[in-house]
DNA sequence: TCAAAAAATTTGGCTGACTAAAAATTTTGG
DNA sequence: CCAAAATTTTTAGTCAGCCAAATTTTTTGA
């Protein structure tokens, strides 16, 4: 069995990243204060620098915690994707977006962004940046599964792909966090278009020189 | 002719703004602090408060300064762009971060993203985010004049390229930036692929159903 | 059961962003 | 040239992130 010390400590970080969650999101992420997160969380405010040295660190924390649920929420739907492309990626989309939004709110996303730039060298920086790497996998993945089905052509390399689909898809995303007045449906139509831009057969095929 | 408040007003802005770039490019964003600046700038630090109400709000200030400038650089060599879609946008992106880096480093380049998502609403966030639509029309309008031109087939909607494929290399600028370590000669290929991904005729062509 | 190790908490303090209000200065318009 | 208006500066202070060091509590392993 693992020491009563390890489970105390993990008991802590479950406390911590639960009280973080909760006044971010009930006073934003700015308003919200290490002291009272701390007090809500059963522990001193030096416990919480001890364990995620920054106030931004502790929000990379959180959000590092829920992508490893979205992760495996994807995973699970890959197989199962529909047969057109631009719905299947549109489907991709949507899943992350509903996700996200199910655990934090936009404002705070914003901070999620910001502080992933800057802090993009660091300890949680770098967890922050391993997930979404994963994630950019995932969409690789998908394409491969569809192209295997014959349902996606004029692509060739399904990962490179996959990876520039992803940053389109994650510019788009911090397009919709920013902007508060953005419905989801308003982002999918966005999304489809993209995507239909780059896996779509081309409108007007190219005579040969 | 303008009175006399208007001009010292004027040249405040001025020596605030270059003040504040030289401190942040010697100490780093967070480093420099805005009683030094004001020192600087030979003015009190309130004076700044007033005109920029924020830290933040005085780099995203600096920011629309050097993005004025870069608009007429962009809008100078429009049209005499190379034929080559996938050339020209890899000139487009190139001359954005040769002049983005030639005002800041890439270190204040991360807190300018990391601002703007959080500012996006605010007075100066707004301003910002009206420049970089200004830069993504352009590029829609590069597309415009490749395609009239003949030398850009398979794309209909310019504009709505443009946004798009704007979309993504602004991803790739902040992955860019996010990189101290990135090159930019590995950037030019990085956007090259994209480019090519999106506007040049696919590898395999459609065999009709 | 107990000494040693590990960790958390308390304490005291620093710094810098930001603010309100009063005082001093500068510009303006007559 | 002067009174009024506009603006800047001074002053005094709040707040919260963050940190070092001393102290206390808890866990461990013998």
């Amino acid at each position: 069995m693992v020491g009563l010390r390890e489970h105390q400590k993990a008991g802590r970080r479950r406390r911590i990243l639960e009280a973080a969650r909760r006044h971010f999101l009930a006073s934003g992420y700015e308003a919200a204060t290490i002291e009272a997160i701390a007090e809500t969380a059963e522990v001193s405010a030096v416990t919480i620098y001890n364990y995620y040295s920054t106030k931004r660190g502790l929000l990379l924390a959180l959000v590092v915690q829920s992508d490893d649920i979205l992760i495996t929420k994807i995973n699970q739907m890959l197989s199962d994707a529909p047969d057109d492309p631009v719905e299947a990626v549109g489907q991709f989309a949507e899943t992350i977006r509903d996700h996200v939004l199910s655990y934090l709110n936009k404002a705070i996303w914003r901070y999620v962004i910001a502080t992933s730039v800057i802090e993009g060298s660091s300890h949680f920086g770098h967890a922050f940046a391993e997930l979404d790497k994963e994630v950019a996998r995932l969409l690789g993945r998908l394409l491969q599964i569809l192209k295997r089905r014959g349902t996606l052509r004029g692509v060739n390399d399904c990962e490179a792909a996959g990876e520039t689909l992803f940053k389109l898809q994650n510019a788009r995303f911090i397009e919709f966090i920013a902007d508060e007045a953005m419905t989801n449906r308003e982002m999918a139509r966005l999304v489809r278009d993209d995507s239909a831009l780059m896996l779509g057969e081309r409108a007007t095929v190219a005579e040969p020189v």
